[in-house]
DNA sequence: CATGAATGAGGGTTCATTCAT
DNA sequence: CATGAATGAACCCTCATTCAT
């Protein structure tokens, strides 16, 4: 990885989250980088290559993100830590989450792995926790979370702290 | 409103709704509703316009759809109200809405007085039932609304109404 | 067909025949006739789109030129009228076949039914001055059509005549 | 010459008569050699460098096919073995014609001395042979030559003994 | 109201070529 | 001798938009 590639990848990931990736155009991206714009393409073969490229590097990511939930045990530590995910991001999740949640409108982003462990994780833990359905409970405790995701990175709140607590309530976390 | 008008709209709504606001030509969207492409701009001045007045057109459908809650008063009976409207919409509506919210992460899309008279609405209720916070019950359950809708809209979901029933006893509705 | 169309097409067959296919831009071709360049692709489709449109013309024409061949009857006649042709061509004949020739290297170009109705007429007038191997010698034949041809094009040579005497003399015409 | 650059040179030959000199990149000559782009350009200067040493190359090659006919002094025996080279050609010799003949259409490719010296000795059998204008016979003889040349290597004939043998006969060999 | 020819800026991409290593 | 990262000009093509009819 040369140090021009990084910025390519940097640069990209900033504009997709900023206009999004239609609106960003590969001109933009190597200006921004200070790179020739040929040289996208010689790294990325075209820019959807591009896009993939950062989508795969944003899900190997958030696997170590997960990591630390999967040794949990304690079916209400888990759904605590799972909830509070998304009010603990970084400036570069942030970013990827952006372009994430933007695309999956319109394009087949296979959301990896990530959410879908999450949601196993989850399940299992209503089901320690003694719910009647909790298949139900863990889709509806996900679409919460989604809801959550948006909600933060769109409005990027103050009060993002007491949202997560109203949250917690609802489940007696 | 002459019928090509009419034709030109739909077209609009339908594509904007299938491959997004940005990926959509107006030259595909003349094709589509059997008009020149010249047409569009005469009745719309640009694109943008063409969008700025389906969301427009879109806004008061969504006011109508509001009048029978704003009539309401029993505050549980609200919020059942509000919790099911993405549970329950027309094929229209959904491609409004997912037009709306694809292009939240980008636009300026002032979400009209819709989701705010939504909210003022839950919010008084949240209040009638004595809740300690009710602004943040309502910002958090407006949040969760919106989980719902982007679930319903992405996934089309068999499922809906376990959903839904899930959702309702968070709330002891 | 408009004015520009078909200055377009004119500028391309200029071009197409004096710095071959690939070597010409649709830049050069729109600068050429005094058109933007987006209405090459309007018209045409695409640059291939406007090869294919300029070859089928070319056809058109050619067929023209052998109508009055077609119904003559003397066999030395036919042969004479046919040999004849390479030496008599037009300017946007010869821009026509430098086209065809250069491209046919590298592309399947079928030759259309021209060069076919030629031989088909070659061969019967072979058969009627009773040539022991008509096919051979209408193979033949054209071939050494198609060198006259190549030989006029590339050199435009200046005792074109003799030449013609010369191979008429191979077969007593 | 390292084997590198003989790999560089069989792949350019391959390419440019497989898809022409124009559509040839040096990227995709540099894949099939299996050799870093810029090798390329650090043994032939630039692509038409490239192209000039094929083209030298191919000429010294033609220039041992001419030899044993120099020494030849049988008017009707100079003529036959000249008539015949279209007919025996190596795999080598087809491509470097296939990139030659197409190329003559737009390039100045001085033909060297190959073709120069052949219709010398093919004028000078004709003035052997009393014809009452060996130049344009010549001249004749070798349009015919090169009528052969392109049929056999554009259409790669079965029956390319026949068309031989009728040849022969215009001319009584 | 409606068409469709026409524009020109900008889109993604490929190209031959250079240069530090 | 050989690599491969890097360039920037040029490529074909699509876009939203205009305008005469």
């Amino acid at each position: 990885m040369t140090e021009k590639k990084q910025h390519i990848l940097e640069s990209a990931l900033k504009l997709f989250s900023k206009v999004g990736y239609e609106a960003t155009s590969t001109r933009s991206i190597a200006q921004e980088a200070g790179v020739s714009e040929g040289l996208i393409f010689r790294h990325f073969q075209n820019k959807e290559g591009l896009l993939k490229y950062l989508l795969e590097r944003g899900h190997e990511k958030l696997e170590k993100l997960i990591e630390p939930i999967e040794s949990l045990t304690h079916p209400k530590v888990i759904l605590k830590h799972v909830i509070s995910l998304p009010f603990n991001m970084a400036k570069d999740q942030k970013e990827f989450w952006k372009v994430f949640y933007s695309l999956r409108w319109y394009m087949d982003i296979e959301k990896g792995n990530f959410l879908d462990k999450l949601k196993i994780k989850v399940k299992s833990a209503f089901k320690s926790l003694d719910f009647s359905d909790p298949n139900s409970e863990s889709e509806t405790f996900m679409m919460i979370w989604d809801g959550a995701m948006v909600y933060i990175l769109l409005n990027n709140p103050d009060n993002a702290f007491v949202i997560f607590e109203t949250l917690l309530s609802k489940y007696d976390l």
